[in-house]
DNA sequence: CTCAGTGTTCAGTG
DNA sequence: TCACTGAACACTGA
């Protein structure tokens, strides 16, 4: 369920797993729509070898960094996640590609669906995708006039451009439905209509909404109850928030949207 | 068996 | 050309 904080929490267990240690085997399925630029062959070799220097991300992009040659980018899709693990036993199901790091600890990014991506990048933050992306709202939250700026001319629905990874990359849809409640926006609204204090309450919800995923570790469990992301599953017919306002369920940028009627204008 | 889906991209439309 | 919509992608699990 990969937007921001869970990437993050990818980030952390490479971070946690493989710095400093050296590929002593790569290990990919053969899957020409996740490995979607070079084989797995050409994945393994390249790998192989080379000692991680760091784990870094931007939105939903991560990418391990390497003493020497290309970057390992990777992106979750719907389903993606990175696991870390020690015996053979641990391997996810679904694992697409798995990095053993000498002394045996083992990354490895599962994808049951397979809208995930796995590539190799020299320059990662030079070139698509990644260079396309807009602000990473977790590292890099615009000041109000930047964030006005960055949305001058944009049209569409307020939900349509926080969903749009070149204005803020991480967004996906439970956290545009999540800042868009607590900014008290209804999600169809057009940006161009939206005065300085409205989108002030967005910019800040965007940077609370998903600075808070991350501090839990994207445990949604510790999410705060008057959240409306533990409400929204399953389009529940009377769904409503912990402060029992109805809760609504629309399309909205083509996407299923929860929103608070009583609450959002 | 049917259908929705936490993401992205592309063809088609206005 | 832009902005937007809907379908497609591939598969699981409810």
């Amino acid at each position: 369920m990969p937007e921001l904080p869970e990437v993050e929490r990818g980030r952390l267990i490479a971070e946690a797993v493989g710095i400093g240690r050296t590929i002593r085997t790569v290990r990919c399925r053969p899957d020409r729509i996740v490995f979607c630029d070079q084989s797995p062959a050409t994945v393994s070799r390249r790998l192989k070898g080379r000692t991680m220097t760091a784990a870094c991300r931007h939105g939903k992009q991560l990418w391990l960094e390497f003493d020497t040659g290309p970057a390992l980018l990777l992106h979750f899709g719907m389903t993606g996640a990175v696991h870390g693990y020690d015996d053979e036993s641990d391997r996810p199901k679904f694992w697409k590609i798995e990095l053993e790091f000498e002394g045996g600890r083992r990354l490895a990014m599962p994808d049951a669906r397979r809208f995930g991506r796995i590539r190799m990048r020299d320059d990662p933050r030079g070139e698509p995708p990644i260079s396309g992306l807009g602000f990473d709202p977790l590292l890099d939250l615009p000041s109000p006039a930047r964030f006005r700026k960055h949305l001058a001319g944009r049209n569409g629905t307020i939900k349509g451009v926080l969903l749009d990874q070149s204005f803020a990359a991480g967004v996906g849809n439970w956290i545009a439905d999540e800042v868009l409640y607590q900014a008290k926006i209804a999600p169809d609204r057009r940006v161009g209509e939206l005065d300085d204090g409205e989108l002030e309450r967005i910019r800040r919800r965007l940077g609370s909404v998903i600075s808070k995923a991350v501090a839990v570790n994207s445990v949604s469990a510790k999410f705060p109850r008057t959240w409306l992301f533990h409400h929204r599953w399953g389009r529940p017919d009377e769904a409503s928030t912990a402060r029992g306002e109805p809760i609504e369920f629309a399309t909205v940028a083509g996407r299923t949207t929860a929103w608070v009627p009583s609450v959002q204008s």
